[in-house]
DNA sequence: TAGGAGATTGCAATGCGTTATAAAAATATC
DNA sequence: GATATTTTTATAACGCATTGCAATCTCCTA
């Protein structure tokens, strides 16, 4: 590698990691692409020509971030079933050791609509739910029905929708991973083979009544609301 | 009423109004709350002094249009079943009407990372899909396992991430139909009783084939990738 | 009808992401 | 070591959502 690549290697490493460092100090409020470029020491202009957008850099925080998890996942000793509510409950630990930090990037990550959904799901992230789906679908405990890329996108947005009400602030930690477990077991029921019916069934069964516990009176209040939605505040 | 509180409500309306022909001649681009201003014949201020933001303004928007939606979905004669997979159809239908106009509306409600969900999930929406949740218990179609609540925000949920990839350019219209109805008979599936048992997995599976017609060779290129996701444009 | 409360207005200002531009620095090439 | 190329830097600028403020208007009330 040459000697201008490698300065440009640095250099965005030295960006990603003040990003993240100025991202667990501050949290979500106090970033800006101004206060990043000053906290890695580069001009505003540099973030740019490396990432090409604030949310290009927060990808690659995150992508930073995806190899440790992986990593730790593949320790878990667990069956190619409940590998999948692993997955969720890694995750959300993972979250809550830091959670203003993860909140503020995935915020950033997500908050522009979704340009950048296609890395999230054509990317690792998409080929983990499938390589699951595939072990799964090979040690019995789903049907030869499901289409293994159909399903794989579809936890990953069940996840994904999870996570985007907890960075919003209308989830706690234990909601999340209860909302993203519930609706992994109704979409693995739904493809469950005799080896893993009942397992599946009572997992959403209790998650159901683990979900009603956490967020039953949060909502009364809007369940019964007339109708809501409109004035400002 | 007093004369004021009207006034004020002809205000409101106007902007709404505005704001939806601004929608429909400009899309998303267009669209800034200066602009939206001037359209009303209104001060920049106004809106914040009636509605509080730019997303509170594409709320209003939204409810007024989920009226006429409720109505046609009620004429609809389908059993309690085919009434989630409708109601989908329905939706998608509507969009393809105006698709600028409903992806720009969606666009800016969806975009601050989901601030307003609790109205999107405590409010009329939330309502009605646990209306049809209740409705197929009754009618034999669900088992009595399901908490209604529970899993009248999972099909929701399920619903919003496939509206927001639509609305971010990631999916068609069809896609997005298909992809929606994918999740909700997934997830009707684990939760089926015998009445309903094979009309769900089979609609599932046609779903599935619809999809991979539909995106296979989309995302061949992604999914074979090295790994993306890293540098700017 | 006069006074007061409430809302709208015009406008300046803040901070944001992003882009453009010219100068300066670092690197590669000969 | 001189020259050419690439990249960073500093800085100004754009349009945006949002807020604050003083002035003005409109309606209600006494």
């Amino acid at each position: 590698m040459s000697n201008r690549e490698e300065a440009k290697h640095l250099r965005r490493r030295k960006i990603v990691r003040a990003a993240r460092a100025l991202m667990q100090q501050t949290g979500d409020a106090g970033f800006s692409m101004r206060a990043l470029a000053e906290q890695a020491g580069v001009s505003i202009a540099t973030p740019y020509n490396l990432f090409g957008s604030k949310q290009a850099v927060m990808f690659a925080v995150l992508d930073a971030d995806l190899e440790y998890y992986q990593k730790r996942l593949a320790k878990v000793r667990v069956d190619e079933l409940d590998v999948f509510f692993k997955a969720v409950s890694l995750a959300t630990t993972l979250y809550s050791t830091e959670p203003s930090f993860y909140r503020a990037v995935l915020f950033a990550v997500y908050n522009d609509g979704g340009r950048e959904f296609r890395s999230m799901f054509g990317g690792p992230r998409h080929a983990m739910w499938k390589g699951f789906v595939q072990d799964a679908v090979k040690a019995g405990f789903l049907s030869e029905d499901v289409e293994p890329d159909a399903f794989a996108i579809n936890l990953g947005r069940t996840f994904f929708s999870a996570i985007l009400e907890w960075v919003s602030g209308e989830l706690s930690l234990p909601e999340l991973e209860a909302w993203a477990q519930y609706g992994f077991a109704l979409s693995l029921s739904a493809m469950s083979t005799p080896a893993s019916a009942e397992r599946l069934h009572s997992k959403a069964v209790a998650q159901q009544q683990r979900l009603q516990k956490l967020w039953k009176q949060k909502y009364r209040a809007h369940l019964t609301a007339k109708n809501g939605t409109s004035a400002g505040r």
